[in-house]
DNA sequence: TTTGAAAAGAGACAGCG
DNA sequence: CGCTGTCTCTTTTCAAA
């Protein structure tokens, strides 16, 4: 992960369908070595997968909202059952006083009450607090950064593999 | 936006590498009546973009908080002071309690408190309260859903354009 | 790791059911 | 709207430095 690495997944999370030529250029590499990296970045995993970006409202669901998910009982393992609400984008474990924190898209409040009432009905659930969001300032992906050039960055720096 | 619009955004979202040749097979369509949706799609923008999924642990961004801003002036339009903090990967505005919610990703809890300071010193804030997430069950792309098949769903059917 | 080039494949654009 | 065919560009692979 040295400095053109970034760039390349900087680039690429802005526009992923540009030739390796186009983005060599960018970065000051020729076809054949970019495409080489992005292969690498693709196999250590840092690049997971290449998607689209889809318009929420598009897809009917212009209602965002976060909800607090409180439990009384350990919820370490209630992935599943919120995974399986098509409504939740991401569900995460919290420190403090909720237990869960999820984030729903729905169609409209009514849709979001359901999904309120749906989530209440998975075990161990006491309670949910939701916050909806009025307006939403910006949405994008993770920063890679820009730091030194020379790759000397900690953590993975493997060599074979 | 009909039952193969759907289809095809569901499965580029799962893999947007693959040719139009494999995703029209997979929703039953020659390879140039695929391309020739997706294209529409694009052109109206359902398909914002095409990009890359990052590990946020390979970019060094380990920690992930969602932090509540409560402001004690009007935060409208102060999206652009939050966008300057690349830490910052998503800002929305809310009802309730506080102002405006932020999602940070950092490298480390003192960076996290960094970002908290500069959050702090936006004008207009007057307190933040962080939620630190312990674990991550999942992160999914917006669900395309799958209503209809003859595209009669409401909203915009726009035929030119 | 990068480069350059050659082969295999995918995308863009027709005209036509 | 969708299918098929054609042309062009890109991705992929490989030998060499």
């Amino acid at each position: 992960m040295d400095r053109i690495d970034r760039a390349l997944v900087s680039e690429l999370q802005r526009d992923a369908t540009r030739s390796y030529a186009a983005l060599g250029q960018i970065v000051g590499l020729s076809a054949g070595a970019a495409h080489e990296r992005v292969r690498k970045l693709r196999e250590r995993g840092v690049i997971r997968a290449t998607t689209i970006d889809v318009d929420p409202a598009a897809l009917d669901r212009r209602v965002l909202a976060y909800v607090m998910v409180e439990a009384n009982a350990w919820m370490g393992d209630s992935g599943e059952a919120l995974a399986a609400l098509p409504e939740i984008q991401e569900a995460h474990v919290i420190a403090g006083a909720a237990s869960v924190l999820v984030k729903v898209r729905t169609a409209t409040t009514e849709a979001l009450q359901d999904v309120l009432r749906r989530i209440y009905d998975i075990p161990g659930v006491s309670g949910t607090q939701a916050i909806v969001v009025l307006e939403t300032f910006f949405e994008r992906p993770v920063d890679p950064g820009h730091r030194d050039a020379a790759g000397r960055d900690p953590g993975q720096r493997d060599s074979g593999h």
